[in-house]
DNA sequence: CATTTTAGCTAAATCGTTTAAGTAGCAAGG
DNA sequence: CCTTGCTACTTAAACGATTTAGCTAAAATG
C-alpha cells in the first residue's frame, strides 16, 4: 500500500542502507551486525510497514521468484487440475506462476516463452506442442531451468515428467481382452504429440502380446480441426465395422464418442464397451461400462516442480525423466 | 537467450543509452532523432538480439505489465475458463497473468494479494472470498486498479463484473412453476457469497412472484466441509418431502445431487426434475431432463481486463459495476 | 607500545532501464 | 551582432534493492 524502502528506513534510524538489507535477509549475524542494531531495524521496518521491493531485488540478483507455465489450454480440465497443483507445489519454495495457453500452437508456444524470459522467470514448466523441440533445445543451452511435462521429444534430452502412457494403454487394453473382447478399436488423438503415438502404441502391443491381430481397419485418427465431426465419423465407422470395444486415447475423445455408443446399445442388442485413457470426473455417472486410466496429475505438477527448483537452486540443467504409472479404474 | 543491454548497443554504436531507450521505445521521432540514426539503433539492436529487460523496465517505469488473478481454485472449470479468457483479453493489451488459488479462504487471498503487489502487478483482478471486503478497501485507497468478478460484497463500492444473479435464477425458477410444478426444492451453497444470496433470493421472488407460498422446509443450505455428504442428505430430505423439482444453486451441487435423482427417479414412478445455476458441459448427456443457466464465462473475463485496464491507464479508480445476463437452456 | 585482529558498520558500484535537464551548433529574427 | 529557437543529441539522476571493498575504533597480540 506504502513505499518504504531500505533507504526511508536507514534514513530513519541514521544507518545505511546496507546494514538495513543485511538485516532484512537474515544475514545479520554472518555479517556481525549487533543484536541491538538488529532489533532497532527490525522493529522500525515492521512499525513502518517495509515489504522489498521484488522487482528490484529481481533485477540485482537476477532472481524473480517466479516460474513460467506453459499448456495447451488453461480452461482444459487436466492443465486447470495441473495447474492447481504446480501453483500449490511452486508456492512452498516461494514461487509465483505465470501462465499462457500455447493452444498446441508452436508459434504461440515460443512466443510465450520469450515473453516469459523477458520477464526473467527462474524456470520454465512447459506442455510442449510439436515443433517446440528446436526453442526447447535453444533452453537448454541458454541453461535456462525447463521442464516438459505430460509431453515430449524423442529426438531431444531434457527434463521430463510423464505418465506411462505405453503401459498404460496397454494395462486398459489388455484388460479387456481378458474379458474375451476380440473386436477391440481405437479412436486416436492424432496430433504429433508423442504421448498419443506411445497409448496408441501400447493398444498396439496389447493386442500383439495377446495374439490378436491387428486390423488397421480398427484404428482411426481423428485430429485437431472439427474434432467433433471426424470423432462422430470415427466412432460410427468402427460400430459398423462391428467393434465390441472401443478404446479413445484420450478423455475428450472419449466424451465425443460416449453419446453415440449409448445410443447405439440402447437400439442394438449387441452391447458396446469403452474404455479410455484418461477421464472426465462425470463420466462415473453415465451410466455407461467404461473402464479408464487415471492420470496422477498432481503428482505429475509435484515432479515438474521439484525438478525446477532442482535445477534453480543447483545452477545446472539435469536430465532426468520421470515416468508416473497411471491407476486404472473401472465403472460398472 | 544472451543479454544485451542498452548500454551494448550503445557503445558498440558511440551514442548514449538515452538515445537508443528512444529509440527502442518508439520515441525517435518526438525526440528529435535523425531518421539515419534511428535506422542504424535499430538494425544494431536487431543483430545483437536486444530484448528490454522487463525488470528494469519495470523498476524504473512502475509498469510491470502484469495483472495479477485471484480465483477460488484454478482446477475448477468455472475458474479455469475465465482464467482462459483473461489471458486471452490481457495479451491483446500486452498483459500477462499470475494467478493464484484461494480456497474461498480469506486469509490465502489476502496474502496473495499481498504478494502480488510486491511483485508490482499493474492491477488485480479478484473472485474474492468472504471477508475480504477490508482488504479490497485497503486496494482502492491505495488507488491499486482491481476488479471484482464473480462475486462482490454489498457493502462497499468497486468495479464489479457480475451475472444476474437474482434474476438469472428467477427466470429459471420460473420457468419451472410454468410448467405447473409447485413443490419445488432447493438446495442452495450457503458460504457467505453475495451470489448465492442472490440466486436464492431469485429463488424466493420466482415463487412470491407467481403466487407460490414459500416453504421454509424445501430449502436446504450446503456449506463447504463435507459438502458431499450433506448435498446427499439435503437431496434425500427433498426428495421424501416430495419436490416436483429441485433448484440448485450452482453446478457442483447439481452435479452432486444428480446421481441421487437418478437413482430415485429410476426407482419410482414420481419423476423429479432438476434445474441449476450453472452447469458441467457433460450434463447434456446425462438424459435427465435438466434447465440450467449459463454463464457468459469469456464475457466476464473480457469485461474484467477491460475494466482493470481501464483504470490502468486512466491512473484513476473508476467504480462501475457490470452486470451480465445468463442464458438458459434446457435438456430434454 | 606498536601492530594485528576483529567487531560493527558504511560508501559506492551495480543491475538495466527511463527521463528531466542540459548542451553544442547552427539558422533565423530584430 | 546579440538573442532566440531549433535540432540532435548527451549527462546524470533516478527506480530500490544487493554486494564488494573498505573504514574506524576498540581489543587482542607480541
Amino acid at each position: 500500500m506504502k513505499k518504504v524502502s531500505l533507504a526511508d528506513i536507514s534514513k530513519e534510524l541514521g544507518v545505511s542502507k546496507t546494514l538495513v538489507s543485511f538485516v532484512m535477509n537474515g544475514k545479520a549475524e554472518e555479517m556481525r551486525i549487533s543484536e541491538e542494531m538488529t532489533e532497532k531495524v527490525l522493529l522500525k521496518a515492521k512499525e513502518m510497514g517495509y515489504k522489498a521491493n521484488y522487482l528490484a531485488k529481481a533485477l540485482r540478483t537476477g532472481k524473480s521468484n517466479t516460474i513460467g507455465l506453459i499448456v495447451a489450454d488453461i480452461s482444459n480440465t487436466f492443465f486447470a487440475k495441473l495447474a492447481r497443483s504446480i501453483e500449490d507445489e511452486a508456492i512452498k519454495y516461494g514461487y509465483n506462476v505465470i501462465f499462457g495457453s500455447s493452444d498446441e500452437d508452436s508459434k504461440k508456444s515460443t512466443k510465450l516463452i520469450d515473453v516469459f524470459l523477458d520477464k526473467k522467470v527462474d524456470g520454465l514448466i512447459i506442455c510442449p506442442s510439436k515443433g517446440d523441440e528446436n526453442y526447447i533445445k535453444k533452453l537448454q543451452k541458454a541453461k535456462i531451468p525447463n521442464v516438459m511435462v505430460d509431453r515430449y521429444f524423442s529426438n531431444i534430452e531434457g527434463n521430463i515428467v510423464v505418465v506411462n502412457n505405453k503401459e498404460g494403454a496397454f494395462q486398459i487394453v489388455e484388460g479387456q481382452i481378458k474379458k474375451r473382447y476380440k473386436r477391440i478399436g481405437c479412436v486416436n488423438f492424432n496430433v504429433g504429440l508423442i504421448q498419443m503415438d506411445y497409448r496408441l502404441e501400447g493398444y498396439k502391443a496389447a493386442l500383439v502380446a495377446n495374439e490378436i491381430e491387428y486390423d488397421d481397419q480398427l484404428v482411426k485418427n481423428v485430429s485437431f480441426e472439427n474434432i467433433e465431426e471426424k470423432a462422430e465419423k470415427a466412432v460410427k465407422e468402427l460400430l459398423e465395422n462391428d467393434v465390441e470395444v472401443i478404446f479413445f486415447t484420450n478423455n475428450h475423445l472419449a466424451f465425443l464418442g460416449l453419446k453415440l455408443i449409448k445410443e447405439h446399445n440402447r437400439k442394438n442388442k449387441r452391447q458396446v464397451s469403452i474404455c479410455s485413457f484418461d477421464s472426465y470426473a462425470f463420466m462415473d455417472l453415465l451410466e455407461v461400462p467404461i473402464v479408464y486410466g487415471v492420470q496422477p496429475i498432481s503428482l505429475l505438477g509435484k515432479n515438474a516442480v521439484d525438478l525446477i527448483v532442482k535445477q534453480i537452486d543447483s545452477d545446472t540443467l539435469v536430465n532426468e525423466k520421470r515416468v508416473l504409472p497411471i491407476d486404472i479404474l473401472e465403472i460398472k
